[in-house]
DNA sequence: TTGTGTTTTATTGCCTCC
DNA sequence: GGAGGCAATAAAACACAA
């Protein structure tokens, strides 16, 4: 039966003994053998006139009697009925005692390892919150290099846009693209003519972005779909694209489909 | 000595298993 | 339905600073 009654708890009390009992219990060796039945016949009326009303005083278990129930626990953390009864016998306890120990044994086991637990996540998650860190700082970085590469990208592509444009600007839109091939022919020349500016182009064309750039610009004038690609980096592209077809008229206005009509956001 | 926080012992109520 | 386990809680015992 799981629910004892008043007396159990009652008969577990007396059979307990706190430090400071056993004090009194060997105090009290001196006395005949009837004079000491006496006196615990008086302490075990004490104790069911007070169960009868309220507490009966809680004693802690001897530490020879907790020692002799950790080792059991190390052993095997539950009980068996019979190893519950064998243990209350060995040590003067009430079975119920026994089982009510290992019980609260069982739920402080379980709050250490719960807090070993909790030590061993939060180590954890400082180690992985470090390396979040330091991928963090290696991701700012690589953002800002790729923020001046851009930079100097633009400024590169302004420098050699701006040296065409001093030829190609002469021509009019309403040219046709002969005149256009024949810029195209003099910039070759020009190339020749002028090692800054071939210098500075192959230098771009050498640069890993570019490939990605030529690539974007050739899909811009191609048509659908590269938005697929990284709108930011297209975007600037775009931008210097637009600039030169603007500053030099490339198409007539009823020609050219507007950037508007490529990029409804812009 | 006393107030206060912690630990230990015990109870209660609910749940699961056989 | 009884037996046992567990979580939550009460309350006594204990530790300790002021």
């Amino acid at each position: 039966m799981k629910r004892f009654s008043s007396s159990d708890s009652l008969a577990a009390l007396v059979s307990t003994s706190s430090s400071k009992e056993e004090k009194t219990q060997n105090q009290t060796q001196g006395y005949t053998k009837e004079f000491q039945a006496m006196l615990d016949n008086l302490e075990e009326e004490d104790y069911t006139e007070d169960a009868t009303h309220t507490a009966e005083k809680k004693r802690r278990l001897t530490l020879d009697q907790v020692k002799a129930l950790e080792k059991t626990f190390e052993v095997e953390n539950k009980l068996e009925p019979e190893r519950k009864q064998r243990l209350a016998e060995e040590l003067g306890l009430q079975p119920r005692q026994v089982a009510i120990w290992f019980q609260n044994r069982r739920a402080r086991w379980k709050t250490k390892q719960l807090e070993k637990e909790y030590v061993a996540l939060k180590a954890n998650y400082e180690d992985l919150k470090l390396n979040y860190d330091n991928l963090e700082r290696q991701n700012e970085s690589l953002v800002l290099q790729l923020k001046e590469l851009k930079a100097k990208l633009r400024e590169e592509n302004a420098d050699s846009s701006n040296s065409v444009k001093e030829e190609e600007c002469p021509v009019s839109v309403s040219e046709n693209n002969i005149s256009v091939q024949s810029q195209s022919h003099e910039i070759s020349d020009n190339e020749n003519s002028n090692p800054t500016i071939k210098d500075q182009i192959s230098g771009l064309s050498s640069h890993p972005l570019m490939n990605w750039i030529q690539l974007s610009e050739s899909r811009t004038i191609l048509g659908n779909g590269f938005q697929v690609y990284q709108p930011h980096v297209v975007k600037l592209e775009e931008q210097n694209l637009f600039n030169t077809e603007e500053s030099c008229n490339f198409f007539s206005v009823d020609q050219a489909p507007t950037l508007h009509w490529h990029f409804p956001e812009l």
